[in-house]
DNA sequence: TGAAAAGTAAACTGCGCAGTGTAAAATGAC
DNA sequence: GTCATTTTACACTGCGCAGTTTACTTTTCA
């Protein structure tokens, strides 16, 4: 019984939550009012209000909220016994999973456009979201310090990797120019990277 | 002479459209109200509703009038006696500065900005953006059919160079995460994306 | 069961903004 | 100089929305 939200503020509030977790992903938070919003949740405006003093506070209190349930763990660490490319593909996976998963989309959907015109706060959202990165970095440093993999300056590589992630995986999702990636294609991509990568940085055993 | 728009209406007309196209890009459509604009622009608001019927139709206007001056030719033709570093090089150096040029970005900032929330509107305009990549496609062909290089899918080919490209010069232009680019940072991307492309598809000589 | 806490409907305030109407003034062509 | 075109200032309409108020109902829980 634990999953049950007992009283009946904690249903209404969750209800709001869900409501502008949904509307403002999908017709952004200009385009969603409170008598919308209120309308979507099934709820009265002015209950909207008890929980959230302000529209404001809705948005970040989601914006935060979500950051927790986002942030995953992703791959294991970097292992000399295990092939190369079958390491690295999953660590990228991983990467493609956070990035093209709808809780991650729907977040920066909501952030990105929310702050789009305010660039300072945009890179404070940006940076958390990017944390994910760490994980690669540690990979990288490792196979490196094994002779397995050679780099001068390791945030190109990151970067690189990045780039050819996020342009496969998220952007194209995030404006939804494209169908939902299938897991086929999120393992072609993370191979193709992997290809790619290696093919360039690593070192011929 | 001919430079010199000559009559009153001409000149209260092009100081519409640039102060537009500053607000826009800075503040958003959203953010820029008319009368703000009017002030902007040294005009009453009347005379902006003179030019253009409503709002929507001065937004469209800009970003359809942009589109001339942003189309840019890109880059020579694939050339068999030079070295295929080089000439890849300057292919990407041509993408990277109209990915990357002021025009672009402003252009990209008020359209993405506007239709965000609109996948289908936003969807033409991407489209007509990526132009661009008709040049790649070309000269890729011609290399392999030279046997200097080798790959399977050129839409991969063609994917993964524009997502390293537009990772590293235009997304975080576009959301100014990052000063703009130096000519000698630029080149450095340009030269990184060669090396990473040349060595997976690259045929040895 | 009864009082406190939370929710509801609906009207209301105040503001910003898109777009209009109008009469007077500036400009330019001849 | 005169007449047509364009610009200007400014008041005004109408709408949508954030946030509030009020009078009333439902739920919770001790």
């Amino acid at each position: 019984m634990t999953s049950a939200t007992r009283t009946r503020s904690d249903v209404k509030r969750d209800a709001i939550i869900q409501a502008a977790k949904q509307a403002f992903q999908e017709f952004g938070v200009n385009g969603t009012s409170m008598d919308k919003l209120a309308e979507l949740a099934n709820v009265s405006k002015r209950t909207v209000y008890n929980h959230f003093s302000a529209k404001e506070e809705l948005v970040m209190h989601l914006i935060k909220e979500q950051w927790q349930s986002a942030l995953v763990d992703i791959g294991a660490p970097y292992d000399p016994e295990v092939l190369l490319a079958d390491q690295l593909t999953d660590l990228i996976m991983a990467d493609i999973n956070f990035m093209s998963g709808d809780e991650h989309l729907e977040l920066a959907r909501v952030a990105i456009g929310h702050f789009f015109y305010e660039s300072n706060r945009l890179k404070d959202e940006v940076a958390q979201l990017q944390a994910q990165e760490k994980a690669m970095h540690k990979w990288l440093k490792a196979a490196k310090k094994d002779n397995r993999m050679a780099f001068d300056d390791i945030e190109q590589v990151v970067e690189e990797m990045d780039s050819l992630v996020k342009g496969q995986c998220f952007w194209p999702q995030l404006f939804k120019l494209e169908d939902p990636l299938t897991e086929a294609r999120k393992l072609q991509i993370a191979k193709g990277v992997t290809e790619l990568i290696l093919c360039r940085y690593g070192v011929n055993t």
